[in-house]
DNA sequence: ATTGAAAATGATAGTCGTTTTCATTTAGCG
DNA sequence: CGCTAAATGAAAACGACTATCATTTTCAAT
């Protein structure tokens, strides 16, 4: 199967490393999303030489060959998602900040309706309900700014 | 309506100032989602003392006390939205980088919906759809990084 | 097997938006 | 007024991401 990859690879015009090829295995192995750092450390516990930069190009590589591509809440960190044929939208903890893929097929069919009244073509749907999953229902644990205010009201931004 | 608001804000414990006025009205009757940058550039040509920190600080304030949120696409600047009560997603133009409003209303409840399957108590739903433009329908305008992989498909993150 | 061009690597430095710091000024209650 | 908490503006710090560059490696063509 490595072997597999490669020829995919070549196919596009790159080329297969031992590097590059715990990158992919680390991250394919891994079901879930992950940022660049956490595959960096996860790559270094096997190989402590490769370097960050390395991991971030193949990540990145990854994408651009359709495998991955990148999610983005509004944490600042880029994480990267192996790209799969079942839609899926994303149910982000708050407080666990774990990330959970939940399937949205009816309702990319509803949007893509929806946008048909706004003249647009969509090209790429992005779902994401921020909130507590069943492990962390407390909610508001507030280590706020300073400021009180609070409407704990769900809306839609 | 100023009073209005250096009243309202008082209650929460802030007080007013010359720019966060100036800052407030800049961003309120602005209609649309603005980046730190493009605020202070529009509060600058009224007033050209202010600091991007004082707009910036204003920015995350008046999200705070529950009047905007943040909006992350995922090019890296953050952009404040003003909050309304009627739930929208955003269409995000690919090429010309507008961002539109359109309404999720049913769709939220059936997103709720499927939540609930997953123990997930929603907080927050965000709904984005990137894609093209009436005026932009050309797409694969490639100005890409090398690769030359690509699969157009419209798919789910 | 050898070679040479293209690609990959790793370290480091640069970029850019965001956030903090700090000295100074201001708001607004008493 | 006078005082305290908050706000301001300039500048520096921060942090994630991206680019650079010298060196190494891959791999197709000899």
């Amino acid at each position: 199967m490595q072997t597999e990859m490669k020829e995919f690879l070549r196919t596009k015009g790159f080329k297969m490393t031992p590097q590059r090829e715990l990158i992919f295995r680390s991250f394919f192995e891994l079901g879930k999303h992950v940022s660049v750092d956490e595959l960096y450390d996860r790559v270094r516990r096997q190989d402590n030489t490769v370097g960050y930069s390395t991991v971030w190009r193949n990540l990145k590589l990854i994408c651009r060959v359709g495998l991955a591509e990148e999610v983005n809440i509004g944490d600042g960190i880029t994480r990267y998602d192996r790209v799969t044929n079942i839609p899926h939208g994303h149910l982000y903890c708050l407080k666990c900040k774990e990330l959970v893929e939940f399937n949205v097929e009816q309702i990319v069919g509803m949007l893509a309706h929806s946008t048909a009244e706004y003249n647009f073509t969509p090209e790429n749907f992005k779902i994401e309900i921020q909130g507590y999953c069943e492990n962390c229902r407390e909610k508001e644990s507030d280590d706020e700014t300073g400021g009180d205010a609070h409407d704990a009201t769900a809306h839609t931004s």
